[in-house]
Parts: C-alpha cells; sequence; structure tokens
DNA sequence: GTCTAATCGAGACGGTACGTCGGGTCTTTGA
DNA sequence: TCAAAGACCCGACGTACCGTCTCGATTAGAC
C-alpha cells in the first residue's frame, strides 16, 4: 500500500489531516535502521519507537514492512539517479550510464536495502511485481533511451529483441549482486560486458 | 568431539546412531511445506509436526531454515540435472544447455524452493556463499565446460573474460527468474541471448 | 464527570452551546450497546460510532465510560423506579418495596448495566462513592421511609441499628445477584427475608 | 481455564513436565502485582515479566487474567481459613465466624484481590459461576455446618429457608464490601446481624 | 454583519496491552 | 547417544482502544 496521495482535485478529506512530520520519520527511522542492522531483525516496532511514533501509523499506511521499506528506499536515494545526457555515442552512453548504475549500487547502505527488497520480492509475488515498476523498470526505461539514441546514430541495429537485450545488459549486474559470487560490479566490468554485446548490437561497418 | 579410537576409517561414535528414515522424513516434509506454501509461512514446527519429528531432531543437524531447505532442494532437484554430452557446434551446446537449465527452473516447486533459497541468501552474507558454492558454481562449471570445448573447436575466441561472459549469460535468466518482468525464460529467450552474444564471442570467419 | 449544568443564574457561557442531541444520542448509544454486548467490549470508540458522534463529544462531558454508562442507566431506568405509597401495615409495605424492587432488577437490560456499574465501582474507589450515591443511597432512603412508617405505627422496634437493617435486608437481594448462586431475587425470596427478619424488627405484642 | 491435574492413574504424559517453579512465580507475581496496583493496571505482560516467565506459560495454563488471579488468590490466602471448632452455643459459634470471617477480609491485599476477582465475575456469566464455587460455596458450607450445629443442640428452629437465611447473613457483608458504604464490616457489625436475626431462626423458649 | 468562542463530526496521532506465533533451548521418558 | 514430546524464555506480530490532537464546519451571543 503506496502512501495515498490527495486527489488532483484538491479536495480535502473531513478529519485531522496525515502528518507529514510522522511520514518522514518513519521512513527515515526505516532507512537507519535496515542500515545499521540485518532487515530481518529491524521490526516494526523497531521502526516505530526511533522514529517516536504509535505502531498504528505505519500500520495505517503501509500494508508491510517491505512496502514501507520500498517507499523509504525510493525517496530516499533510488530516485536520486539523474538522467544520462546523451552524447554522439550511444556505446559510450552506454557504458557510462552502466557505470554510473554499478557505483550507485556500491554504496553500501543502498546494496543492503535493494538486497531486503528483493528478498521480500521473492517470497512475495505481489511486492515482486510492486518492485519490478518501481526499481527494474525505470532502469529498463533508462536503457532503451539509449538503444533510441543509439538507432538515430545509426550505431545500432535495429533488428535486435529489445527485451533480451536489455535483460542481458541488466543481468550482468543483478548475477554479481545477488549471487554471492566475489566479482565486482565496477567500472571494468561495465566496460567488459558493453565489448562482448558491442559485435551482436552494432550494425556492420562495412555496408 | 570425536572419538579417541585411533582407526581412521569405520570410526562410530558411541550411543545411538543417526536415523536415516529420521533425516528423509525432514527433508520430504521440509520440501513437501514450501511446495505447498509461502517460505515465510513454512515453520519449523510445522516441519518437525509433518515429518512427525521432535524439533531437537532438526535443530540438531542443521543450523537454519535455509540449510535445510538447501539440503532439501539439493537432494530433491538441484543435483538431478544431468550434464550435457558435447556436440560438433558449441554454439548449439550452449544454446541446449541454457533450454535445458531453464526448462528446469520453469518447475513451479523448484523454483518455489529456489526463489526461496535466494531470499534467504540476500538477507545472510555467510548463507550466500553455501549457495553460491551449491548452486550457481555448478552452473558455471557447466558452461565453462562448454567454453572449453569452443575453444578446442576453434569456434570460440580465447581473448574474452570468461567470467564476464559467464555471469552475462546467467544473468540474463536470473533476471527474468528474479526481477519480476513477465518475459518468459524459453527457448525463444535461450536462442536469443546465444545469437545476440555470438558476434562477441565467436573466432573471425575471414580469418 | 456528571454532565456539566448551567449555573442556577442563568448564566449563558459564549459560544455553540451543547446539543442536546447529541447528549441523548450518546446516551442511547451506551445503553444500546451495552445491552447488545458485554461491556467490556463496548468500547468509547464504539458507543461514539454508533451515536455518530465524535469521539471527543463523549470526552467533553464525561471523564469515563463508567462515568458515562452510569448517566445513561440512571436516566434510561434507575430513576424510572415510582415511590412507594405507604399503607396501614409497614411490614406489608417492606415485602412489597423489596418485590418491586426485585422485579425491576430483574429486567436483563438493567440488570447488565447495573453489573456493570457494580464491577466498574469495584476497580475504581472514587467511582464506587458516586455510584453509592447514585444507587445504594437512594434505595436506603426509601428503607428509611418504611422504617419511619413502621414507628409511627407501632410495629417496629426503636431501638434497632437502622444501618445494619438496611444493609442485612438489601444485603439479601445483592448477594443473589451479584454472587453467582442461582437462587432467584423473586417475589417469595422478598416475603422470606422479611419473615426471617421481622421476629427481630417488631415491637414485642404482648407489652 | 484452571490448571490441570494429573490422572488419578498416576500415567505421566511424555514430553518435558511442567515446571512447579513456574506455576509458583507466576502465582506470586499475580498476588504481589494486584496488591501494588489497580487490578485493571496489572497486565498479562507485567505479571510474566515479573515472574521471569515467558507470556506463552500463563496462557497454556490459564485462560485468562481472572482465572489466574482466582487460582492465586485461593493458594494465598482464600483457602487458608481454618474451620471453626464447634462450641455449646451455635448463636455464639455464627457470631464468632462472622467475626473471622470479616476480619480476614479486612486484610487489605485479600480484600483488593476479591474485589478483582468480583469486578470479573460481574462481566463474565461463566467466571460468575466459578468464583461463586470457589469462594461463595464455600462460606456456605461453612454456615450450613453452624446450622445444623444449632439444630442438634434444639437452638435453631428447623422450619426456616436455610439458603435465604445463609443469602441473607452474607449479603449483610457483601453489601458493606461492595457498595461502598463507610459503615464499616466489624465485631460490632457480625454482633448486630446476629442480634438481628436471632429472634428469626431460635426455637421459642417457652415451649 | 462581522467577530469571538465553544461546539460538532471526523479521523490521525503516540501509546499500551492484547493474545498468538515462531525461534531456539531444555528436560522428561524410552529405545 | 538419539529420538519424540512438549514446556520453557523470548520477542515480534498485527489489532484494538485509549485519550489527545488537529482539521473544516457550524452556531450561538457580542460588538
Amino acid at each position: 500500500m503506496p502512501s495515498h496521495e490527495t486527489a488532483p482535485a484538491e479536495k480535502r478529506s473531513p478529519g485531522r489531516p496525515r502528518s507529514e512530520e510522522t511520514r518522514q520519520a518513519i521512513l527515515d527511522a526505516a532507512v537507519a535502521l535496515v542500515g545499521e542492522r540485518d532487515y530481518r531483525d529491524v521490526s516494526i516496532d523497531a521502526i516505530a519507537a526511533a522514529a517516536k511514533v504509535g505502531k498504528q501509523s505505519i500500520y495505517r499506511w503501509w500494508g508491510s514492512k517491505a512496502d514501507l521499506v520500498l517507499d523509504a528506499f525510493t525517496e530516499h536515494s533510488l530516485s536520486r539517479m539523474p538522467p544520462l545526457v546523451p552524447s554522439s555515442d550511444a556505446f559510450a552512453d552506454l557504458e557510462a550510464d552502466l557505470q554510473r548504475f554499478f557505483a550507485f549500487m556500491r554504496n553500501e547502505l543502498v546494496a543492503k536495502g535493494v538486497r531486503s527488497l528483493i528478498a521480500e520480492a521473492q517470497l512475495d509475488a505481489e511486492f515482486r511485481a510492486n518492485l519490478y515498476e518501481r526499481v527494474h523498470h525505470v532502469r529498463c526505461i533508462a536503457l532503451r533511451r539509449i538503444f533510441e539514441h543509439g538507432y538515430k546514430l545509426g550505431q545500432f541495429r535495429t533488428d535486435v529483441d529489445e527485451d533480451a537485450l536489455a535483460h542481458l545488459i541488466h543481468g550482468a549486474f543483478w548475477y554479481r549482486f545477488l549471487s554471492g559470487t566475489e566479482d565486482p560490479y565496477d567500472d571494468a566490468f561495465a566496460r567488459e560486458v558493453v565489448r562482448l554485446l558491442r559485435p551482436g548490437m552494432e550494425t556492420s561497418r562495412h555496408s
């Protein structure tokens, strides 16, 4: 249950309005606690206590700890990645975008939050769909924008399965992030991913 | 506390020996319960009850629910994928291997078990390492065997980053499996993945 | 905290005056809810909802659920017992008064309300005093009036401890009402009580 | 739900047996807490904490706070009143018995416990029946024994309604105890009660 | 006709306790 | 020593009420 939005018609419902202060305190406490201990050891009780808030004020607006943490990390960091400005080389753009994303995920707090969300998503199909919309889909759109740019520049072939390609690219990252391998998701890895995929993506040069 | 007997072979500790029946009953109950409800709703108590076993008989041999479920699914299915017999076309082998793996994971029970394990792994770094060894690493070895075969056949370039390539290939699957996207991990997807990567992998034909 | 009464000097305070409709709706809802479920399960929230009233409108005028229910039952029934008209036989009057009182308390709704108030009184000394004034004291006055009448008629000895006697008479009822015994508080019981006490109360006949 | 009794057949059920230490700690904590604060403010949580016991160990053996407190006070005090030894004057015995009972109930801790139980009984018909059996009925038996003695001595008339008489006698006490009146339940009151009832109870002297 | 003041319905708020569930340990009897 | 049974301590769960608080809206007398 994402936080309610007031109708665009600006109609105020009766009764005491929701406290923005309380909302922020809860989100902040959630991020802080996920940062300082295992996600599983972060209880709703603890979040409420840390935020100096009644438990009901959490349950009133979020359906589960996962929903809350998703909102918390979305506001805290996930929505903070600024869009890429395209250059004259779409392959360079792709590599740069991946490197920025990898760097972003190398932040320990962010990584911990995202891991928790992925875990939750595996245990709850509905939440998995929410998470896709809020996290994975956003990244897909970013890639797609680069693809479009590549088409315009004539660098990218137009007969590839865009979805498969996007999943291949992202999958490289998520595999390293989630599997437990010790291989890093760093700039070199981004470069390698692009290097491996480039021959399959680019328009033939001698035409 | 090993016994003080000198003979390294045939070491029998004193007391009643472990009951194989009990062990199997526990593993079977674990698989059955994970199949019929959410992993989170499978309690140790429930497993013990379903297996008609005391709780202590679980805690004596496994450190956590995750360890138990990992053992349970390893015996039940994960170790059941027979090895690929190589053909004269390494790319075809690669595609076939992926298709077999995808098909394997399309089994609902297996998928549910693996999802649970992945979830657990995100919340516990130690278990993540265990899971890597038992699941991901096994698949990497399979891929690597195909790579070797491709080198021998002269189909595969030898100057690629093998790890990056393997992670790219597997990542494609795991992304679709874990992210919540509705795009399937079917035969066509396996074909598309190979098609996209082939130009970056194969030795140039006119040399 | 009983409901505020405007000063007798007809001083009107400024601002919106108290709504009599609201007051009645609350009292009615209280009686209705106590009738249809256990007193403990009647929450202030529920009363407010049933009366279509804000919770504050209850807390503004009553200090607690007990105070409210006491007011509610006082208006609903407790103040509805008409006074006894004395006859020429004070013992007959006494018996009649008891029978009327017993009959009154045999009403299920009244019984439920009174039980709730007695319960509350045991847990709160202050409320116990209030309840004494509003319920028990009223009955004592009724008895005392009969005693006076008996003195005038020369039927009652004047050297008895009036308080002890009144408590003995009432106690008989309250014991049966409160203790959980299945013996009824009916007309026969009233007759029996008077029969047992009469020898100790009446003036000796041969003097 | 009163504490389970082991079957008379001395068959031991399997599993860890109930801990007598734990049982006592809970009962002691219950009495202590009821003594030191309002019954309503004694939470099950607090009892568990004071007894250094898990909440479940309370809920496993008692169905409600009331059941627990009833057991606690029964063991602590209610069953501690030694039986009266009859003398040659049944009226004196009656007075003495009442005085002992009144004195017993004048103990502040006992009074607080009993008040709580009476309150609970008013709100729960089932508990009311339990309480009758455990508290009121016991007292009735005591009175009845005195009555029997009085019959044998030829002091008591045999044509009175024993139940009505017993309820009248006890009612006198309970009225003063429960109603909130400030009149005490002391030795003088016991004497007065007997004095008032004696003429209605005793056999005529000149027959 | 504003202005002041108290009321009203509505409902969010910080709290406390509830009764249940599950985790992991301990203590029995019996094999 | 292992096993089944089940009681134990612990702590989190999600819910229900408590009594308080803030809203906009209403309703009077005072200015």
